[in-house]
DNA sequence: TTAATAGGCAACTAAATGGTTGCCCGTCAA
DNA sequence: TTGACGGGCAACCATTTAGTTGCCTATTAA
């Protein structure tokens, strides 16, 4: 999981898969071009993208092409989408209580506000 | 948003917002009891969740409360999930046509073409 | 057969990251 | 009022990261 989060962390990979969103299957070469900055660099980034099984190569002569894969992606943000709105409402539940507890001296005028 | 994944992409800050969702709302002391490092790194650590919009604190006298926020995530995570769920399925037709194309010799009557 | 193309590997560097320690300040309670 | 407690700030350190360059291999095409 810490390799999805890490993967995703850095602007260039993202950008490396905006590429492959746009254009499955490219090659290194490809990749390369629209980047600024060395093959070798984008290689490396590659690397990390493939540990984290973002994306999947396939050889073809001399060429190796790039493929997205949504999979890891889509299941971890699954799982922390489904955190987070659990917590949403639980922040919710705590702000009705904070501005209840705030209120009580004054409560039967009903007003409130948050932090 | 490379701040929100930066900071997910440590596994000390997601263990600190599990145990901000476990329960909302800890001081720092708290949430350093539970590391085995120094409070002053967790504070490193809880600045960037803040720099990052998903930790919000709130000083009580010489306490500093820290909350939950949701909101950056599930906003980011909504993004990626609509752009991957797309890609999703962009790869299960290619998968299908690949499929089609190793099927070839026993289903004549479907047309492929290659990657 | 040879040159150009696509890419790999290793060594190196600068900067960012994650941690430490020491000392300081404000708040609270005895 | 004084000492303990909760936390901040800054300097320092080691490791990781993101990039470079130089040279090597394998495939393709002339």
């Amino acid at each position: 999981m810490s390799d999805v989060f890490k993967a995703m962390a850095d602007e260039t990979r993202r950008s490396l898969l905006d590429q492959l969103f746009d254009n499955n299957g490219q090659t290194l070469g490809q990749l390369t071009q629209s980047l600024d900055m060395s093959r070798q660099a984008v290689t490396k980034h590659l690397k990390i993208l493939e540990a984290a099984n973002l994306v999947s190569i396939h050889w073809q002569g001399r060429e190796k092409l790039h493929f997205l894969n949504p999979v890891p992606l889509a299941e971890i943000v699954h799982r922390w989408v489904g955190r987070f709105e659990e917590a949403q409402l639980d922040m919710l539940v705590e702000l009705k209580a904070q501005s209840e507890s705030k209120d009580q001296s004054e409560n039967r005028k009903k007003k409130q506000h948050g932090l």
